[in-house]
DNA sequence: AGCACTAAAATGTGATCACAAATTTTGGTA
DNA sequence: TACCAAAATTTGTGATCACATTTTAGTGCT
């Protein structure tokens, strides 16, 4: 399965190149295979993704409104860097709407759905044990979003995407130099509560496995 | 004072064409120049802003991914057109995410910029009892949007500014057509609560505020 | 070796062009 | 007058070019 396949158009052939460049950018994104810190150029970006430095400018424009990527003061294109006060708001916005999102779900979750929640939280399950950081980040990123999607949301969605764009370069980097080991999985209480359909437990659940999750980055240095 | 005075970067002459444009655009959304549904081309705003197509291009790329505007199937950038569940969408997240921000803005008021509050909701109450629409949008943005930057946030302001964005259309429409006059105001019961730093009487009175603004636009047609 | 300064290469921005697709206008038919 | 097909125009996308600014490399000096 392909790594994040909650965030990609699952139908579309991308029908124009900067379309696809801004999807190629985004995965890669979300892959850690940008440092933060770490400059992009226009003309590099396009001869790797082999076309004219145009649709990189706008995929680039577009990520960079989202956040995902930043604008320097010399203009240049930069994978953002973390700093506390930005990763306490992305965790308080994150908090805000995911409980937002799940309480809007939670009335359409079927059985059916919530078997899926759990065979999704199996893999979240194996790959911590296995160390497996790849398989970890993919499929904590399914869980949530699967979760999410019940309720058809689409503003709130995107925004929340924005906001797991934002961490994804850090992410990668302390789950790189320090393992995945210390990450607790809260998704069990979560699940208990969504399947005894407590609107109050699973806001509660969420916000913990928010906080955890990026209160496990942030006690690392932010460099 | 100029329209909207919280959305502008208040020192700087802008850097680029596409920064000017971008901001031109989008202050002109806001002002309600745009109709829900109208078209907008490349070559038209170029020629309309004094400028060759290409600033314009990223410049509606990037309030296309803020969703202030809206791509076709065909291409082409629109004015987005509200639906009911969109607007119930916009109005989640704006309650979600307001109240975090007011809440987290609490610790940092002081008595000159609770002055300043009632002063901001002095020129709201004034504009509505004259009926002034314009005077009215103004006042209440900047009502609400300098209590949010007391705790100085960034990243989440703007993501309340593009839920603003959204809703500047249909509520200009609403307003030009039925005006202001059913409008309640409900920013003294938020500005007791300030005073008192109560928490939950803060974030009640915003999702009262929020959800009768917005409210009193879905009652009315949605086209 | 270490550092300041200059020259060369690379970069972002904006303009212009070519082309395919979509939109509008036109002209003729029922 | 209403309606439909075809031509003419307009539009978005992508490529290429020019230019000012920034970044990097190279050189000489202490």
């Amino acid at each position: 399965m392909n790594m994040a396949q909650e965030f990609n158009h699952p139908q579309a052939e991308f029908r124009t190149t900067q379309e696809r460049v801004y999807f190629q950018v985004r995965d890669a994104i979300l892959r850690g295979k940008f440092l933060p810190g770490h400059a992009i150029t226009i003309r590099g970006l396009a001869a790797e993704l082999d076309c004219s430095p145009m649709p990189v400018r706008e995929a680039l424009r577009r990520l960079t409104s989202e956040r995902a990527l930043e604008l320097s003061d010399t203009r240049r294109v930069t994978v953002p860097t973390m700093t506390p006060e930005k990763l306490n708001e992305i965790c308080a916005a994150r908090v805000a709407l995911e409980c937002q999102a799940a309480e809007h779900a939670l009335p359409f979750v079927q059985e059916e759905d919530l078997q899926q929640l759990r065979d999704l939280d199996a893999r979240v399950s194996a790959a911590l044990e296995q160390r497996d950081i790849e398989q970890y980040v993919t499929a904590n990123l399914d869980f949530h979003f699967t979760l999410y999607r019940l309720g058809r949301p689409h503003i709130i969605l995107s925004l929340i995407e924005s906001l797991w764009l934002q961490t994804a370069p850090l992410q990668h980097l302390v789950f790189q130099r320090f393992g995945v080991q210390e990450l607790p999985d809260r998704h069990e209480d979560l699940l208990d509560a969504i399947a005894e359909s407590n609107v109050e437990r699973v806001r509660r659940a969420i916000r913990q496995d928010i906080e955890e999750g990026l209160g496990s980055i942030s006690a690392e240095e932010l460099l």
